[in-house]
DNA sequence: GGTTCAGTGCAACCAAAGGTTGCGAAAGGT
DNA sequence: ACCTTTCGCAACCTTTGGTTGCACTGAACC
């Protein structure tokens, strides 16, 4: 089912706020917590917070430029969080496939049993 | 990018116990608060707050039998939820190609003007 | 060199969410 | 009738996302 890493990286792209920094960084390219922050509904300081947690599960790295420091995404730990989303996905779209077919053998049996 | 309702479906299944929760409705069927909280390592009033919780996003709905509530799974909403997940880590998929072709070209004129 | 300005980090504080315990009410089995 | 099981509600605790306020540092400008 689910690891406790794996619960790491579902909680930290859970959160709607961080969906959204990932995407900022991935089609603005790199960004500080001020800039990201610029173009969110948040402060600076929740940003910064936010980029702390994106970090410590490696989602992120930062990288220091003088006082500036520049986040980038980490391509392959994105891409490693992007596989557990599409793997829960499918799981749950072969269940639901599974219950559909049973849900139709009911259905058959029940209308072929009709004319008794 | 993202909607309110999108949101609303993401911190729905965003939490692991919820998750789990779904996962176990899928595999064994409907069934109460008190016997998948058998099934977790929380107790039952946490899962039944859960229960509240996906049961207002329209994820699972209960049907009343006696003394019990049974909770099922939407089918329908769940496969939704599902095409979410997918279009976001389509995105993100999508975009990562696009910085690693960037990059390739990049790379590929640094090494072509490298004897100078 | 000193002042000013933008970017950061740290600490205190607040509200919402996940989790717990404790209790009273209602449906079932004996 | 009694006891058990399941549920719902209320109070409480802890974590987390968010805020404000302040002190610090690198860069630019005089």
């Amino acid at each position: 089912m689910s690891t406790a890493v794996d619960d790491e990286l579902w909680s930290a792209i859970g959160d709607p706020t961080r969906r959204t920094m990932i995407d900022l960084l991935l089609s603005d390219g790199p960004g500080t917590a001020t800039s990201l922050s610029r173009r969110l509904p948040v402060t600076r300081q929740a940003v910064s917070k936010h980029l702390a947690v994106l970090d410590r599960v490696g989602l992120i790295h930062a990288e220091p430029a003088g006082r500036e420091r520049h986040y980038q995404v980490d391509e392959a730990q994105l891409a490693r969080a992007v596989a557990q989303l599409s793997a829960v996905g499918a799981t749950w779209d072969a269940r639901l496939r599974r219950i559909k077919r049973i849900a139709e053998a009911i259905e058959r049996s029940r209308t072929d049993s009709e004319g008794e």
